[in-house]
DNA sequence: TGTACATCAGTGAACGCGCGTTCACTGATGTAC
DNA sequence: TGTACATCAGTGAACGCGCGTTCACTGATGTAC
C-alpha cells in the first residue's frame, strides 16, 4: 500500500487542511479556494464537498486552524514562565513573533470568514491570553473588575502590533527585540496602571 | 448641458474615486474592481483604463482616500483640543470611532495593496498620530529617544482595539464608552509609563 | 467462507459568473492656419 | 471665421481564467446472510 495509487484517498479532510494550511504559510489567503486545493491534493472538486458543506466552510476550517497553531504556540512560550509578569510578556511575545515568522498563516488566522467555524477553537488564542490576564489578577496586581478591560487592552496592543509590524505599509513599526520589548512594557504598565485602579483613584486628581 | 447625454464623462477619475468610496462604505472591500465600478459609474470598463494603470492601482487609490478621510476625521477631532493628554486622546478616540462607524471604508484603507499609491497620503493617519506624539514630547512628558517607540506602541493599541472592535469575531471587545475610556487610559499610561524611562530606570531594578 | 448488495467516497464534464485586460473602433474636443 | 486634422476619452465585443457548485456516474468498502 502507501504509495499505490488509491482510489480513496484515506483522509481527504486531514489533506485538505493541511495543504489549505501550508499554502496559507507559503502565499496567505490569496489561494484557499475549492478548485486550488482540491488541485493541490490532487482530488477533484467535487470531492471536497464530501467533507465541507462549501467552499466558505473549508476556508472558515483553515482559519481557525490557523489560529488554533497560533494558540499552540502562545501555550508553549507560556509553560516555561511562572512569574505573572513574565507570563503575559510571553504570551504576548509568542503572538507578536508568529505574525513575524508565519505572516501567512498570520494573516489567514483573522481573515473575515462569513461563516464561523462550527466548533470552538481548542486551544484558543484568546483564551490563553485572558488566562494570563487572570493570573495577573489572581496575584493581586489587578482587580476582578478591571479583567474584561485588561484583556481586550493587551489583545488589542498585541494584536495591533502583530498586524501593523506584518503589513507592507511602509511606516509600519520596526521589528526588532528593542522595540517589541518595549511594546510589552507599556503594555504592562497599561495594565498595571499606577498599582491599582483604586490606589490611582486616591492618588491622583479627577481626569 | 447638465442632465444632457455626453460622450465624454467630465471628471471619470472622480467619479470612479468616489464610487468606490461609496461602495466601500456600504460593503467593503469586496466589490471595488475594473467591472464593477465601470458599471457603477456607468462607462465601459475599458474607459477606466484611460486613468488608472491596472484596477490594482484603481484599489489603491480608493484605499488611500479612505486613509485620508480618516485623518481628516483626526485633525478635525484634534483641532478643538488644546491640552496634550487631550490631544491624543481625540485622536485616538477618532481613530476608533471611524473604525466603527465605516467599517467598510476602514477596512478598504488598511486592506494589504500589492501596489504602494504614488503620492503620500495627504494628510496622513500616522502623521497625525505621530505628531501628536511629538506633542507629548514637546511638553516634556516623553524623551525625544521615546517618541518611535512611543508612536509604535500607541498606534498598535489603537489600531488594533479598531480592528478587533470592528471584527466579527464572538470574543470581540466592547465598544462602550466606557471600555474605549479605559483603553486609552491604559495606553496614556504605557506612553507616559512611570514619568520617563530615566526615572524608571532609577526607581526600579532590572528585568 | 463466499457472495450480493447497500453505502460511501470519489470521478469528470459542464454550468454561469465576474474578473482583469486587449483590440479595433468612433464620437467629441481643441488647435493651427 | 471657417475648416482640416490631431488628439483625446470614450465604446463594444471578445479573450482566457479561475471561481463555486451541480449533475449523473463509478469504483471501492464493508456488512448481512
Amino acid at each position: 500500500m502507501g504509495n499505490m495509487k488509491k482510489y480513496h484517498h484515506g483522509n481527504l479532510e486531514e489533506a485538505l487542511l493541511t495543504a489549505g494550511l501550508q499554502e496559507a504559510k507559503a502565499r496567505g489567503p490569496r489561494n484557499l479556494g475549492v478548485n486550488f486545493l482540491a488541485k493541490a491534493v490532487k482530488v477533484s472538486p467535487t470531492a471536497v464537498y464530501r467533507h465541507f458543506l462549501s467552499g466558505e466552510s473549508l476556508r472558515a476550517s483553515i482559519s481557525q486552524q490557523a489560529r488554533e497553531e497560533l494558540a499552540r504556540q502562545m501555550l508553549k512560550a507560556i509553560a516555561t514562565q511562572t512569574d505573572v509578569k513574565n507570563r503575559f510578556r510571553a504570551v504576548g511575545r509568542a503572538y507578536i513573533n508568529f505574525a513575524l515568522n508565519e505572516p501567512g498563516l498570520f494573516a489567514v488566522a483573522f481573515v473575515a470568514c462569513e461563516e464561523g467555524p462550527q466548533r470552538e477553537d481548542s486551544p484558543s488564542a484568546w483564551m490563553v491570553l485572558q488566562d494570563s490576564i487572570l493570573d495577573i489578577c489572581n496575584a493581586k496586581l489587578i482587580e476582578a473588575s478591571e479583567v474584561q478591560q485588561v484583556a481586550s487592552f493587551a489583545w488589542a496592543t498585541v494584536h495591533g502590533f502583530a498586524t501593523l509590524a506584518g503589513g507592507s505599509d511602509p511606516r509600519r513599526p520596526k521589528t526588532n527585540e528593542k522595540t517589541i520589548s518595549d511594546l510589552l512594557d507599556r503594555t504592562w504598565s497599561g495594565i498595571i496602571q499606577l498599582g491599582s485602579k483604586n490606589s490611582a483613584k486616591d492618588k491622583l486628581g479627577a481626569n
